[in-house]
DNA sequence: ATACTTCAGGGTACTGAGTGCCATGCACGA
DNA sequence: TCGTGCATGGCACTCAGTACCCTGAAGTAT
């Protein structure tokens, strides 16, 4: 019953297996704020029903904040190592796959995310955490799709801008599911909004100055309907002959 | 010299008008901050600077980090003005003015800027704090995006997409001025940068069902280099004819 | 077994942000 | 002159977060 979720509820890697009081912590909090708020619960009030001192609480949390977001440590570093992964795979689907990762660690607890999700919806101060945490993604898929953009042009402005999207998209169909009360199938949301972006990022219109395909045996033309087909063929001509 | 920076510098529409106390804790924090350290600076030394009591900071400021983004609320009030005016053009486009109008703000006061950007990098609270005012930016943009793609499918996961990638292209550019120092022309980037979201999102690939432009009217062809003629004209006349 | 180290955890006192409450002083209109 | 606002200052309080030190339960070597 709501055990908070520990840690991950799959995953239990080595790095960590100190069960008993991080988790204690993490559900007398939760308990104390679905209960009373997250604003009127001191760290007194979580320690003393915990059963723990009050300096073990900052012992495992750095701030009171981060007891809402326990497992983003770990995911993050699991998508960072995703990342580290050598592949051949086109880079915005790559990093479309790794938005993926948050997603099946919210998955996999559906009541706990749903619960978390209400309370940082109502504080001000744990949304403004959320986004810290969130940016942490942002900043890695942007990394990693620089990375794989040497050479091109504008890396560093595409990187940033297509890790935005995918993070956007991402966060649209989490947070559409969540309202859902975590009924519905979220795979099938996310691989619409993902899929959106891959379409919109994945093979650029104009430039499309690509490492792993040649853009020299594309020819792309716009033109008006109903312009005359002569028109047409100069135009291409002009363009191909040069 | 370095007089904060007189709230806009341009601006001064009736709305605020009391000079004096609210700029004297803005220089008085930044000289501080910048000499010791955000951390290093309590609110006391703050306000002893200033000559002002201690509770007249938090009347001016809902807290310390605020007064290090003393005109954004003014300018998020432009941006939420700007777009609700009645407008013809392509919502996109729009979004991507609308986000000029921040940049508006920075390039008003480049030393004020590039001081306070020095400062928000080195503090991680003060990072924090920006992204919870980016973000309002962002939504805002969003709002307006979902009004204007009324009808379009996935209106939600588009207008939340884009107007990440237009934030997300907006502050590329502008970091990147201010890492220059504020030297160099910020204008040119941003026209680029917004430019590249433009290109990317304003006119979809495929189901172009837009409400102000007719899509029929617009033919595209593509087709490898090489292709004979003949073969582009059919297709052409294929797909017109039909 | 004794002495030594290590380390998870508890306890206490302190700093500093943010809030509530009230007193003060200054302007305004009657 | 007397209210009636309003801006400001002064206090006292709560609570998050930190520094410092104490305890006790392991181990480990001699």
């Amino acid at each position: 019953m709501t055990e908070a979720q520990g840690r991950g509820a799959g995953v239990d890697d080595g790095a960590a297996a100190k069960p008993s009081m991080r988790d204690a912590l993490i559900s007398a909090a939760f308990e104390l704020f679905v209960e009373r708020g997250f604003e009127q619960t001191t760290i007194d009030d979580i320690v003393r029903l915990a059963g723990v001192g009050r300096r073990s609480f900052f012992r495992y949390f750095p701030s009171k904040e981060d007891v809402v977001f326990p497992d983003h440590e770990q995911c993050l570093a699991e998508m960072t190592a995703f990342l580290d992964e050598a592949s051949e795979e086109e880079p915005v689907k790559r990093a479309c796959d790794a938005a993926r990762l948050v997603l099946r660690v919210y998955a996999a607890d559906p009541s706990f995310s749903v619960r978390r999700y209400r309370l940082t919806k109502s504080v001000p101060g744990l949304r403004t955490h959320e986004l810290s945490v969130v940016r942490r993604y942002e900043r890695t898929l942007s990394e990693y799709l620089q990375r794989r953009f040497a050479g091109r042009p504008d890396r560093g402005l595409r990187a940033e801008t297509i890790a935005a999207s995918v993070v956007a998209a991402h966060n649209h169909a989490l947070r559409s599911w969540l309202r859902s009360g975590g009924r519905e199938d979220v795979t099938a949301r996310m691989d619409h909004a993902l899929g959106f972006v891959q379409e919109s990022w994945g093979r650029p219109r104009e430039e499309a100055g690509e490492g792993d395909r040649e853009p020299e045996d594309v020819v792309v033309v716009i033109t008006k309907r109903g312009t005359p087909m002569w028109r047409v063929v100069q135009e291409i001509e002009s363009c191909v002959e040069e």
